[in-house]
DNA sequence: CTCCGTGCAAATACTTTGCAAAGCG
DNA sequence: CGCTTTGCAAAGTATTTGCACGGAG
């Protein structure tokens, strides 16, 4: 059998809309967003589907903020930034683990790492200006 | 008033209870602990003494792992691995985050970071050595 | 026909909350 | 007495799941 990416409609509208935002959003927006366009999409399919792109690599999981998990089709490795005030999320590019911490890591702790989440927390650009 | 630090029993306990132990609990295990001494314990009262000592600074949420919240009692900055295997938490102590780091960060996106969350996931010491 | 994906609603899991009673100084 | 803490049960919120239907090859 021939692969079959994004094989269905709807999987296809939940992909690209994670791919659209820099927002990083959870199941909720994800529904809203795509409700008018398709108008029977059930929130099961939309948590279903986030969740299999997580598993397919195609996401990952920025982590549950305030309750709610949140995603981000950018799978290359970098941190997040949430504001307290706004619970906006923003990517900070800066590398912080180099392969020879991770690797130091390893052989400290005697584990092996596989992934990392890095949630940075404060107030951001616009609320600080804002205030 | 004087300061009137763990008023009552309960919190008191609860509190020893996460002081005890590294193994950063949720709010199910410290009630599991404490019930057989507190026989009218309450879940409800463990969450909300455990909310309570994060407000004060007095434990930090190791953030959200499979669902359930997790706890810290020490308070001093370092990070944590999640085995994807057995679920422990354990510490890192390693420090990533120079108090220059931070301040960069906060110049090159604007944004004024109050903390931080840092998880690793992977494969234990101890699970490593049972495969 | 056979899978796979989906809607829907029910179920689940964790956490929070309202309120009356109990605790403490 | 006045304020805080708690038990209890109900409510709240986010997410998962069972099942029957529907679409694609």
């Amino acid at each position: 059998m021939a692969v079959r990416e994004n094989y269905s409609r709807k999987r296809n509208a939940i992909y690209q809309a994670i791919c659209s935002t820099k927002s990083h959003p959870n199941a909720e927006w994800v529904y809203e967003q795509l409700k008018p366009q398709f108008r029977d999409l059930s929130l099961g399919t939309v948590y279903r589907n986030l969740k299999k792109f997580c598993e397919d690599g195609k996401a990952i999981s920025v982590g549950v903020i305030n309750g709610q998990e949140h995603f981000d089709a950018d799978t290359t490795p970098h941190s997040h930034f949430v504001c307290d005030r706004c619970q906006s999320i923003s990517d900070i590019y800066k590398p912080f683990f180099s392969e020879e911490l991770l690797k130091s890591l390893n052989e400290e702790y005697g584990v092996s790492v596989t992934s990392n989440e890095v949630l940075f927390h404060g107030v951001c650009k616009e609320c600080l200006e804002r205030e």
